[in-house]
Order: C-alpha cells, then structure tokens, then sequence
DNA sequence: AAACAATATCGTAATATTGCAATGAACAAA
DNA sequence: TTTGTTCATTGCAATATTACGATATTGTTT
C-alpha cells in the first residue's frame, strides 16, 4: 500500500501527525531553528544556510507550506519565509495536551510496575 | 535519492527529527493516545483498539520502539508496551525549547512587519 | 505432546519521500 | 531588451513507508 488510512483515526489524530510529520525531517528543523534565530527569513538564506541544493530546500520550504506552519510572502524578487503564528500556536497547545496528560497521568502500567518492584 | 543526508546535521536537529517523525504517522499518535488515557498496554488491547491489521500495528510499535518512545515489556505470553520516561521528557526538553524561542522572539521576519502594515 | 494464543517477522505490492540537475517563471538591473 | 537573480517546477532515480496475508516464534493450556 503505501497510503495512510486517515479516515479511520480522528480529526484531531489527523491534524496533529500531518503537523509533526512536516517536521520530522532534519532540514524541516534546520529550517525553523533558522527562523527563530534570525532575523531574517529570505528563501536564499534559508538555501545558503542548509547542506543541500537550492530545489530540495525548495521542496522542504514547500512541505512546511503545505502543513501550514509556514507562509511565504513575496517581496520583490525575493520571497520571505515566516512562522504562521495561528498554526503555531494550534500546534504548541496540542503538545501541550500530550504531555500534560502524560505528566497527569500515574503511568503504572505493567512495565512501570515491573520496574518499580526491582528498585 | 530518498536517503536523508543526516550528517550534515547537528545531533539535536537529527534526534528532534528521529523522534518527531516516528510520531508523524495517525496511528501511532493514536498509540500514544492509548497509552496516555487507559491503564491497559498490552500488546493486543492496541491491536484492537486500532482499525489496522495486526502486522501493521506491530510495525508502528516497533518504529515507536525504534525511536525509544517507548518500551515492550514480555509479560507471559502477551506484551506490555509502555511510553519510556526518559526519553518522553527528553522529547519535551526539546520541543519546549522550540515553542520558548518562539515565544521569546519578537517574530519581527518581513511577513510580520507587512501583516502589521496592513492593520 | 497437541492445540491454542499473542506477537513478531517475512515477503510483497502500492505509494511516498528525498535529492538533484535541468529548466521555467518572474522580477530586477544594465 | 538583454542579462542576471531568485525561486519554483519538472523529471527522474534511489530509498523509505505503509499495509497486510502468510508464516514463524514463543509461551500457555489442555
């Protein structure tokens, strides 16, 4: 197959593994680790800071468009990559509930158990 | 190629991106949704849980394994599947970096300023 | 031992991702 | 208008992912 069954998992589900998915890529990270540091957020020094062809920065730019965790804005020759506050933002507040469950969460499964009895 | 060129990249952006990926996928968020809102880890329980064949969720729990989210415990003849604390807060360190740099920054990139043009 | 139960692994098909050279499109500068 | 600059797209090869039937493995039960 090759195709994820998304219908059956929940919206929420859906939503939140496409945003993680779109960075789950090395040069996704390198990329978003260059819009927090800098001020700057010009396609060319995104594509001279990353170890790869100016296409493939390209592409990657394009993934993290289409996850909605950046928007390009033209200006002039140049076009200016930025966060998307909103999706951001959606983002954080879903990790957010990850772990805050987990931290809620008294995690006594089997395992834990199990190891808490050797100590 | 289809072959992430990983040594280019630091080892942080490399482990966020190994352990963000691994949960980039609906069903193995509703893996962790499991684990997160029930007592239960058993092995089967998930199977069931999930609208995928056995072989499938077995192969998304051993990518989660993979990644070291979490542990397989033998417990008689079933298996105990538990998300690993270590690592689990490891993941958290580095995403809250992420989300605090953002928040930090004043996200003052071109796209921004123009936005606020506009207001 | 034989039958069953729970998981993992193998094999394979369908699809997706990664990477880049070559090329195209849009704008800027000369 | 020609030339250069910046970025996107196309086309393609290599590799990875997703999914599942069939089968192996391991432990349990009878």
């Amino acid at each position: 197959m090759g195709a994820t069954k998304t219908h059956h998992f929940t919206e929420r589900q859906n939503e939140l593994a496409t945003l993680i998915k779109a960075l789950g890529h090395p040069a996704r990270i390198a990329i978003i680790d260059y819009l927090l540091k800098t001020e700057s957020c010009i396609c060319g020094d995104i594509v001279n800071e990353l170890p790869l062809a100016q296409p493939t920065v390209s592409q990657h730019l394009k993934e993290l468009k289409n996850a909605g965790i950046i928007k390009g804005n033209v200006e002039g020759n140049a076009i200016c990559y930025c966060i998307d506050d909103d999706v951001w933002h959606k983002f954080k507040g879903y990790l957010n509930g990850f772990f805050q469950t987990y931290d809620l969460k008294k995690n006594n499964c089997c395992f834990t158990n199990v190891k808490h009895k050797d100590l």
